[in-house]
DNA sequence: AAAGAATAGTCCCGATAGGGTATAAAACAG
DNA sequence: CTGTTTTATACCCTATCGGGACTATTCTTT
């Protein structure tokens, strides 16, 4: 399964907007939408502080 | 188990050192050096690169 | 002990990520 | 179909990440 996905996935499981996740989590709304986007170069702390609403954060796993 | 010290033991396990790995990866050398000190502004797609060369990527997990 | 290799710390610089805002498109509700 | 909400795309700007080079420190090995 594919990071920004799985993101898409909690937030909706969650019901909330990107804006409200954005606000939530710190980040500004552009940047969930790129990670959402699966833009490769996302910085990971800003994407922890997303991953860190759902008790996830960055973690090395098998490759696909 | 933290990113940083997990990437130092797929290293070490490989027998290379940082500036084997990095080169081998197509990173520079300071960042695999930052990466394995924990720095959390790292880019993904950079640790990606790291991490391919293991069989690995990055990915959600639920958090320690 | 000294010599060598590996790792850590520090400098400058170019490229770009992320924030903010505005606009457009798409999804959805009434 | 019309209005509303949510998501996508485009712009500029600042902060900073990553690379390279150099030095310093630590760790091995002899």
């Amino acid at each position: 399964m594919e990071l920004a996905k799985e993101i898409i996935e909690m937030r909706k499981s969650a019901g909330l907007t990107q804006a409200e996740m954005a606000e939530r989590a710190g980040v500004g709304l552009r940047f969930v939408r790129e990670l959402e986007q699966g833009k490769p170069t996302a910085r990971m702390d800003k994407v922890n502080q997303v991953l860190a609403m759902f008790g996830c954060e960055l973690g090395a796993r098998t490759k696909s």
